[in-house]
DNA sequence: AGCACGCCGACT
DNA sequence: GTCGGCGTGCTC
């Protein structure tokens, strides 16, 4: 008999090796062999068995490691998860099997699964969770939160039969759970950023349709991919949404030209009505977007990373300049290396900068600033609750549910909006959203007033903005219509990383179906990051695993280009 | 991904 | 003459 074998390498496969008589009994589907891989023993998964090869020689299968470690219905998500996102199957077992810490093999639960989706405010998921957990007479869950997630706010909702954790336990999902919630599908710790690049909403409906379990999505802002599964009826959204929406008020900023500052009169003086009133005001900065950096005063030199593309900005926490790719960091007596000054300037919005103008408009209130901390230094996990005017980026969601604010405004909401990425719109929608659970009202200071996001927030119109998102993401080719899978490659020297692109790149347009689109190489965002130079190829696609296929087989006509390092994002 | 094989430059 | 640089190719 022949064992067929996977490695935990970015290789095929799989790799024939004889079972010898006395371990035939025990070399199984699902079981870890111990073989000579090359030189060097290794050990891999047995994901078939043949009555014989297609090639001469064999080497042995030398020992069994353990029995039953995965069954089909593992294998058969395998298969779909590296079709999907462009790893081997080795890769795909090995790090299913190292995130399933209990032991026992996957099962699929009877019945065709049921997918739903519950809309609502932050402060009732834990009572829509119970809700959920009621539907079933008797039953096991598991609960899929963001990172940043405060677990007690979902405390009331979880006890002994509920387990708890963040998007890797999407790989524990199997039929022996009944239903998996998750919570906040769109937040941006779901994706997986380093290989496999995956989604946990992809891999867990994948997972629900291969293990039965059902899957029920708590939130208030569902992704726009998930709202056109609901309007294609796959997902069933559990009554009308009954989300509180908050007032949103829109400041346009051009009729307050010639008016110095950053909080604009409306937000000032509804500040001071909310502090009069004894309530609390809360002043958001985004951080995505807006864009810190240092410049010389006499030379207009910018402060720059030595490893990246990038410019430093100054933390006052740490006393010295920082990068926002790498760990490099400048002194604070850093001198500008053309002219030899110390004369360096930050521009963007900061915190203090912010800070420094309420002081001088409300010099009795008491006024705190939340900025998560940065690397080394130890995190502020609290607010000061005394605290009238809190200042903070969206680090502020963290006391959601803890902190509760009259007024909130958004000093410079356009650097949010005016991203280029396909999913700005939705990312500044949801975030008003999660703010709005923490003040009644909320202000958008913004020079955009026409743009859809605002207009459909002022007038309280979710599905109207689900609506307009769709038409232009159909219009412009992106997810959920279409899929795009990002190349990238990186490597010391800028000529030979371009040339690895291109060549790739020359591959592609040869083969390429007619309808495929395929952009051109081209630097990345950041040309460089930690020494690395960076180049991307965009692919659009119909569908994700033919595509995938495509640039794997395309990548490996070229021959590589040494140095170089090539990976593949789906739906990055 | 590793790691060996192999073919050219600077040293005891 | 050899030690070692990394470019190329293979792993059942």
């Amino acid at each position: 008999m022949i064992a067929q074998v996977a490695f935990d390498l970015p290789l095929e496969g799989p790799f024939d090796y004889l079972i010898p008589e006395p371990l035939a009994s025990r070399v199984a589907v699902g079981c870890r062999v111990r073989v000579s891989f090359g030189f060097r023993p290794k050990t891999g998964f047995v994901v078939g068995l043949l009555a014989q090869s297609a090639l001469p020689k064999l080497k042995p299968v030398l020992a069994v490691e353990d029995s039953g470690n995965f069954n089909d219905l593992d294998l058969q998500f395998a298969r779909s998860f590296s079709a999907y996102y462009g790893c081997s199957l080795g890769e795909t077992l090995a790090a299913t099997l190292r995130n399933k810490q209990e032991a026992g093999p996957s099962v699929r639960r009877e019945g065709s699964p049921r997918f739903v989706l519950c809309r609502c405010s932050p402060a009732d998921y834990a009572a829509r969770i119970r809700a959920v957990r009621e539907g079933y007479k008797k039953g096991r869950f598991l609960i899929l939160v963001p990172d940043a997630f405060r677990g007690r706010m979902l405390s009331s909702a979880v006890d002994g039969e509920v387990k708890m954790g963040t998007r890797s336990l999407v790989f524990e999902t199997d039929g022996r759970y009944d239903c998996v919630i998750m919570v906040d599908e769109e937040d941006a710790s779901y994706k997986q950023e380093q290989s496999p690049m995956y989604e946990t909403r992809q891999v867990l409906l994948q997972r629900a349709a291969i293990y039965g379990f059902d899957v029920a999505f708590v939130g208030i802002t569902p992704s726009v991919e998930l709202m056109a599964l609901v309007r294609e009826g796959k997902i069933q959204e559990l009554e009308a949404a009954r989300v509180d929406v908050p007032t949103v008020r829109l400041v346009d900023l051009s009729n307050y030209k010639f008016i110095p500052g950053l909080v604009s009169p409306p937000v000032r003086e509804a500040l001071e009505n909310a502090l009069k009133a004894g309530q609390k005001g809360l002043l958001i900065l985004n951080r995505k977007g807006s864009y810190r950096l240092t410049r010389c005063v006499d030379c207009a030199e910018i402060l720059k990373c030595e490893r990246c593309d990038s410019p430093l900005y100054f933390s006052r926490a740490e006393g010295k300049y920082l990068c926002r790719h790498c760990p490099f960091t400048a002194p604070g007596d850093t001198v500008c290396p053309k002219c030899q000054n110390q004369s360096w300037r930050s521009q963007g919005i900061g915190v203090e900068q912010v800070q420094a103008e309420l002081k001088k408009i409300f010099p009795t209130a008491r006024i705190a600033a939340f900025e998560r901390e940065t690397k080394s230094s130890a995190r502020r996990q609290e607010v000061d609750a005394r605290a009238d005017i809190l200042i903070a980026t969206q680090a502020a969601l963290r006391f959601q549910g803890q902190w509760q604010a009259g007024v909130a405004a958004f000093i410079d909401f356009d650097s949010q909006l005016n991203r280029l990425d396909m999913s700005a719109g939705f990312k500044a929608f949801s975030l008003t959203l999660h703010i709005g659970g923490m003040a009644q009202t909320v202000f958008i200071q913004t020079r955009n007033i026409n743009h859809h996001v605002l207009q459909c927030l002022a007038r309280a119109d979710m599905g109207g903005f689900y609506d307009e998102e769709l038409k232009l993401r159909q219009e412009l080719g992106f997810s959920p219509f279409k899929h795009w899978v990002k190349i990238s490659w990186r490597g010391p020297s800028e000529k030979s990383t371009h040339q690895a692109a291109c060549h790739v790149y020359n591959e592609l347009a040869k083969a390429a179906p007619q309808v495929c689109l395929i952009t051109e190489p081209a630097a990345e965002a950041v040309a460089r990051k930690r020494g690395q130079f960076r180049f991307q190829v965009m692919v659009q696609a119909d569908e994700v695993p033919p595509a995938v296929a495509f640039i794997k087989s395309a990548i490996a006509r070229v021959k590589r280009t040494s140095g170089v390092i090539t990976t593949i994002n789906v739906d990055p």
